[in-house]
DNA sequence: GCCAACGTTGGC
DNA sequence: GCCAACGTTGGC
């Protein structure tokens, strides 16, 4: 069992989307390593950080749980969609996408906050550099972000 | 295989 | 809007 964390800009996907939606295909990643996280690593019943990225307050919104395995993600073959990869094929898909099912919406945890805390200074999101959209949380990590988090 | 150019991410 | 950092592309 791994503990995960993962980004959304909230415009255009949040945890109040995922709220109302209670479940939802993570489509759209485009990165190597985020997908064989994906593929690879992510089991179903996995906890997982909702992150929105990109935004006015940026940091921890939500934890959701995988809830399906990884599977080819459509929108690699959907020339209308802004996912579209010509390269890929249904018979040799490039891309998969696991599905999260909502646990709860918590008050925000600001990036600045984790990054105050140094407990959390190794953690891979915090690191210089990083755009990884999709990163293992330390268990260490996990437990200490947890005893900060107030349900809303 | 190297590496410069380019595009993207994401915080500020 | 800016900029640092990174991944990808493509010429050689």
């Amino acid at each position: 069992m791994t503990y995960w964390l993962m980004k959304s800009e909230p415009g255009e996907y949040s945890i109040d989307d995922l709220k109302r939606d209670k479940q939802s295909a993570w489509f759209g990643v485009r990165s190597y390593q985020a997908r064989n996280f994906m593929r690879d690593d992510m089991k179903v019943g996995d906890q997982v950080f909702f992150y929105h990225s990109s935004c006015p307050e940026p940091g921890i919104a939500g934890i959701c749980k995988v809830a399906k395995a990884a599977a080819p993600d459509v929108t690699q073959f959907d020339k209308k969609n802004k996912h579209y990869d010509p390269k890929s094929k249904p018979e040799t898909p490039q891309w998969v996408c696991v599905e999260v099912a909502f646990v709860k919406k918590i008050k925000l945890i600001p990036l600045a906050a984790l990054r105050a805390a140094p407990e959390l200074a190794e953690m891979r999101i915090l690191q210089r550099g990083n755009r990884l959209s999709i990163t293992p949380v330390a268990d260490a990590e996990w437990n200490y972000i947890t005893k900060l988090l107030i349900v809303s």
